[in-house]
DNA sequence: ACCTGAACACCGTTCAAGT
DNA sequence: ACCTGAACACCGTTCAAGT
């Protein structure tokens, strides 16, 4: 993990740069110093080349980040299309999650990102079909997948925050004055730890699909939905 | 709104620096340039200051934006006590989501902030007290207040990209590639736009609550519910 | 106590040049 | 085609100094 040049074959001068090696490196530097201890010097030591050699293969650190996004992305399970719907829509929900952990000091970056490449808009419409496979009309399975996605968002953020210490520095309430003064905080602290997360990211995807189950035209228990149209 | 110097009295020599000018300075510059646009020198230049003069106030930039994220926290709307506790947990949830647009730029930190100070706490305690008073008990309180704050979370996210530009700048698939590669997403495209916000909002606060309503231990319809202990 | 200004150790990126 | 190195216009922050 230190650069080291592999003395293998004579044609590769100093393994040459390539996307694939760039990214890789990109993503264990940001995996090891965050999105703020990131910077295109840093990269091109770990690659031992020149920060200004990256720039050769992406115009600028926005287009690295770019694909980045899409590598990440392109990572999250997607399953069968042949299981039943709501088995997929759970199974898409848990990949997300996974995804989203593999790269925790990422995944901000990726919270407020416009998934609107080829990669990105491929696993929306993964996750949307299966929605619209479970029986729901147009409006309600583009709400309902929003509404997943807001809770995903969310639940991925939360645990990432609680495994870090994050930039608040001013003043954190002790917790003699949490146990006085916010006693429904102080007496629920034991569910937010992240022994907890398991279970609190479960309770509200079986929230989710209950509701998304009450929505269903018919129980379609254990029925092969028709493909809708087109 | 352009540094005038506002000629009335002479005691002042400039309008002489304090925390509420700085913090209103930096919350307006970040309003109109974003996070990545804010500097302590453009802050300094706004405030006819050095950037220097700001760090006799604050330590670090992080401790001033703690003191933006307390300040934003602290106008998101606390409904009174004595109403009832689900009108209660709907109110917070809008006052939460009606903050968060009230400065749109500013919110990817909060969202990735850890709130233990004074008023973050407060806040969150406000909100986990509504939830043990609709009479649920301990845990399922404390899980669906969090599930309601990963949806909080990722809405306002969903929401603040969906106006910005975003980072992205890839290859953003094209409208004909959408229409014949993204069937699904290509026709609910119409529910995702600006003007679905507020519907796609009240639909997953809906869902929310009728499964909150669910699990209450009885109809509790228009009661007065008891304090919990202590 | 409050503010300044030079300086330090960083950034992303441009540009002309090397091979 | 691929990489370099100096340079530019920025950062946050330290420090000694001013009033």
């Amino acid at each position: 993990m230190k650069a080291s040049p592999a003395p293998g074959r004579r044609r590769t001068r100093r393994a040459s740069l390539s996307r694939e090696r760039i990214e890789q490196a990109a993503l264990a530097l940001i995996d090891d110093e965050g999105l703020d201890g990131f910077s295109t010097r840093k990269l091109g030591q770990r690659l031992g080349c020149e920060a200004m050699s990256i720039y050769h293969h992406y115009p600028s650190k926005a287009h690295l980040f770019d694909a980045l996004v899409d590598r990440i992305v392109g990572m999250a399970e997607i399953p069968a299309q042949g299981l039943d719907p709501i088995e997929r829509i759970a199974a898409l929900a848990r990949g997300w999650r996974a995804m989203a952990l593999r790269h925790p000091r990422f995944y901000p970056l990726l919270s407020v990102h416009r998934m609107n490449s080829a990669i990105g808009v491929g696993y929306l419409e993964a996750v949307l079909r299966a929605f619209d496979d479970a029986g729901l009309d147009r409006e309600t399975a583009a709400r309902m997948f929003r509404v997943m996605g807001y809770f995903l968002a969310g639940a991925a953020l939360d645990e990432i925050s609680g495994y870090a210490k994050g930039p608040s520095s001013m003043e954190p309430v002790s917790d003699t004055q949490l146990a006085r003064d916010f006693p429904h905080i102080a007496s629920a602290g034991a569910f937010f730890s992240p022994a907890n997360f398991d279970k609190t990211f479960e309770f509200g995807l079986r929230l989710f699909l209950d509701q998304l189950r009450l929505r269903l035209p018919s129980p379609a228990k254990g029925r092969v939905p028709a493909r809708r149209r087109s």
